[in-house]
DNA sequence: TCTTGACTTGGAGCCAACTCCAGGCATTAT
DNA sequence: ATAATGCCTGGAGTTGGCTCCAAGTCAAGA
């Protein structure tokens, strides 16, 4: 797959996936003789995964730790587990403190509500 | 209160607190003659407010609409609410995705837990 | 009175994460 | 053969959101 392709199935600009891979978000992706890249499955598979977790907020320091352990082979298992457990953390604070202020603005839009209507009928009367 | 003492009860930098007051994100604060600010309670309600919803990814654009038009008095009323309601529906986008994004993490981190059980007892046999 | 310390302002600097661009090479269409 | 298209690279520029700084003012303490 050419790289306007890739862009096209995930919504990101070549200019982003090239980025992503120069900075080692990605690992380096598969290249035709002529040094064009050609996304393979496993190429694509990165690029979604990434995709997938920048949408969820996980800095991009934290997925090239995650991408370089993953390059340094089967010994790394535990530390690439553990960084994961430590995303997953901070993904749940994250998630909960949303949760609160969703309910404070389902509270401040019903409040809106009220002085709406009671502004309505004032000039109503 | 002290732009320092709203500083230490919020844990915003003054300079932070100093930011959001130029570029409209609060209301201006409070001053004594001489210029100094002095955060009166509804002051210190406007800080909480913007910190609580800062800390759910609402934009600094956002909010200084919304300061705006709180500024402009009881005849934006609705334009507020209907703010309010559009940054709920982002905001529960939001929060959903980080919740695929929790589920897939859960996934992976058990995947991991297998392979590195089945790693050690390759080592051990 | 003089110094110290907390405050003021306007503006520059910084960091993360892209985003754009110039100059160049390679494949494809005419 | 040549022109157009699409890709390449390194590096500069942009945006959002702060963060820092210099130079100045003001109130309180020695």
């Amino acid at each position: 797959m050419t790289i306007s392709e890739v862009s096209e199935k995930y919504g990101l600009p070549p200019d982003t996936l090239r980025y992503y891979e120069k900075v080692g978000l990605i690992p380096p992706v598969t290249r035709k003789e002529s040094g064009v890249r050609d996304y393979s499955e496993q190429d694509c598979g990165w690029v979604e995964f990434i995709k997938c977790m920048r949408g969820a907020g996980l800095s991009i320091e934290t997925l090239i730790r995650y991408v370089a352990l993953y390059r340094k082979g089967n010994r790394t298992l535990k530390q690439r587990k553990q960084l994961l457990i430590d995303e997953r953390e901070k993904l749940q604070e994250r998630i909960e403190q949303m949760q609160q202020v969703l309910k404070r603005l389902n509270y401040k839009i019903d409040l809106y509500e009220d002085r709406i209507v009671s502004c309505e009928k004032k000039l109503l009367s």
